[in-house]
DNA sequence: TGACTTAAGTTCGAGTCTCGTACTTAATAG
DNA sequence: CTATTAAGTACGAGACTCGAACTTAAGTCA
């Protein structure tokens, strides 16, 4: 059964801290909105609105806007608080195989830096030294939490790697080096890099205000993040999405991992450049962007995408009937294949839903680019404000 | 995103409420504990507990026991408290097309009650009286809330039914006609059978302890309900577990949805049934029974059995793969089969496994029978107490 | 047997929080 | 210039948690 869950509120001060996190929420939900308004949509006193706001432009985590809300109007016009956060910042990271990447955004969901840099040899260095470099060149503001997202398998307590194939890392090296690079500035996480795709999408991407989203990203291997009321999907061991080696699609085909029919071996980059009889180039991307150009000339090259974006949705059905997203992101390679997947993804799809019922997800391409992952990452570190688990403003 | 979620604390009254649903989920998962033990437990200050503890007390949600807890330990010896329930109750219903089932449990997790009917025709007005009838003849105590299980699609809202194919019953008939004859004595919703039942699992059943269970029920249509973190699954439209219909096992098999190579066609009660060449006879439990017992004698009979399994395998290879439960429950006909069905399935599933660093997924028989599902309703009705939602002890 | 030790549980006062009410403030309407 | 309306604030009451001091109920050891 679940563990005692969260920090449990226990003392009045946390009580504090739960509540404002429901001003920070609807806030960010449902946009600014004067302090009688906050009230009215949280269901807390005028009173307590009053305070908690005071507290928060303290914190320099929201702001008044001078304008009034509704020109015109009767009666005393309401200051608007909106959820600017500019002193208020998540740090988040990529930690790739070739490439390494940190996005600074603030808490109200602006980014204020981001750069990735390509990687030869041990990434982690380069990781580190980036981290470094965006937060002595970002903003000035409080740190609230970084997370770093990583290819592989992330244990439950967030920090530890349990399983890691394309990089040389395990358990906590990765957030101690943070840590120590940070100088302990903030808390320090560490989480699946599709989970943290999967976020970015559902906060700042294709997905944004959908509860249910499943995120699908295509490279060599296939991985999906799956986003279930707002929350991540984890598994019981951080396994759950990793849907790379399930049997759809040609039974026949082999996948680097041994066995056959395998959904990678059938829509991975690599069956995708062999049906294509494309070469691969230096990235993923790149690939994908030499086969869609080719697509419209070649008629073979056409029907091979035409086939793999049948075998996308075949997969596609499969997760839709488990999990019953409301939209679909499509990430990776297949973001440069555009349409020429997602229009057969989307028939095959249409025909394998299980009842006239459920309306068909949404499918989209993913938006984010390269830095989904830390974009959703820098999102996460922040979680834990809007929660209510960490406090962010100070009590006077 | 996310609504606004449950009830915020808000007044210093929610705060009481949250943190006396800490200590009710420390003594039902942890076990009974002296004020002193569950002080540590849960990071409340002793004297706080003290005076949760009493008001539990004096609701009957739990008991002092006379027994010493350590004894020839050194100081005074404290008085454990355990999680007994006995005067408040939780009701669970199920509204199914041949029967009706009604459970009663208490806060404890004991069965108070529980009683099946057997239904011809309009199954509405049977459970009705059987609800009327299980309240009456109930041990004393407050309801605490109701929850009907239905073989059907429910909304958010946990109340109205937005699909029943084979139940006559739309919106929120059902939730209203209980409301009315339980005389409005207690909130009433409605869930999902499975997803009702997977919870019976997860907290009486095959798979208690873990955090992590997928469900899977076969009688003529396949359903799943899965449980991450402790928390059901809904999906966006409440079909999360819809998994009849996903395209595994027999590509050519006919299903009765009209389509080719739905999972159902190939594991569902006709399909096995047709595969042994015998007759189905009055419920599914019964035939497969006798399926079961002519196995041992006739060939054919077994390798229809091992194909089958082997088919429910690689359905559970997927979901694993998608979800990765620590434990998956097989409940519905596949009980009777034992064995004959788990085996194969496990090969399957060993083989499907994404990885090396996944351990696979525990399979087990369900134990609980035909009431699994009012009982996992039952369990429902009472969440609203250990989440924190509902008061359940008085203030003095 | 009786003083000492140890730990459970209770009492109490301080501090924090939310809430409703009453009040002040800033706009429009006439 | 006065009345009206609604936003925001001040304030006291009530609820809750917490730590420290205190009481209680056992075992320990002389």
């Amino acid at each position: 059964m679940a563990e005692q869950p969260g920090a449990p509120p226990a003392s009045t001060e946390g009580l504090r801290r739960l509540n404002t996190a429901v001003v920070l929420r609807s806030l960010r939900q449902q946009g600014p909105a004067t302090r009688a308004e906050l009230a009215k949509r949280t269901g807390l006193a005028k009173a307590t609105v009053g305070v908690i706001v005071s507290a928060l432009v303290e914190a320099a985590a929201v702001s008044e806007a001078d304008t009034v809300v509704a020109p015109g109007a009767r009666g005393r016009p309401g200051r608007p608080v909106s959820l600017t956060g500019e002193g208020l910042l998540g740090l988040g990271l990529e930690l790739n195989v070739d490439f390494v990447s940190a996005v600074l955004l603030d808490l109200g969901g602006r980014v204020r830096l981001s750069e990735t840099r390509p990687v030869t040899g041990d990434p982690l260095p380069t990781l580190l030294a980036l981290a470094r470099d965006v937060v002595r060149r970002g903003p000035r503001g409080r740190l609230l939490g970084a997370m770093v997202a990583v290819p592989g398998l992330v244990r439950g307590d967030d920090r530890s790697v349990a399983w890691a194939p394309n990089l040389h890392v395990a358990d906590d090296v990765v957030a101690a080096a943070v840590d120590e690079a940070l100088d302990g500035r903030c808390p320090v996480s560490v989480g699946n890099d599709a989970n943290c795709a999967a976020f970015a999408e559902s906060h700042h991407g294709a997905a944004v205000g959908a509860d249910h989203a499943l995120y699908l990203t295509g490279t060599v291997g296939i991985g999906a993040g799956i986003v279930d009321e707002g929350r991540l999907l984890r598994g019981s061991t951080g396994f759950a999405g990793e849907v790379g080696h399930m049997p759809i699609g040609d039974s026949a085909a082999r996948c680097g991992c041994g066995r056959q029919g395998c959904w990678e071996a059938s829509i991975g980059l690599h069956a995708m450049l062999a049906a294509a009889g494309m070469p691969e180039l230096e990235t993923p991307l790149r690939s994908a962007e030499a086969v869609a150009a080719r697509a419209d000339d070649d008629p073979r090259v056409g029907a091979a995408l035409s086939r793999l974006g049948h075998d996308v949705g075949l997969g596609l059905a499969i997760l839709a009937n488990v999990l019953d997203p409301e939209v679909i992101v499509l990430g990776g390679y297949f973001v440069a294949l555009g349409e020429r997947v997602l229009e057969p993804a989307r028939d095959a799809l249409d025909r394998r839903l299980p009842s006239p019922a459920q309306r068909r997800p949404d499918l989209r391409l993913s938006t984010l680019g390269m830095e989904a992952a830390a974009l959703g990452a820098a999102e996460r570190s922040l979680e834990a404000v809007f929660s209510g688990e960490v406090a962010v403003a100070v009590v006077e």
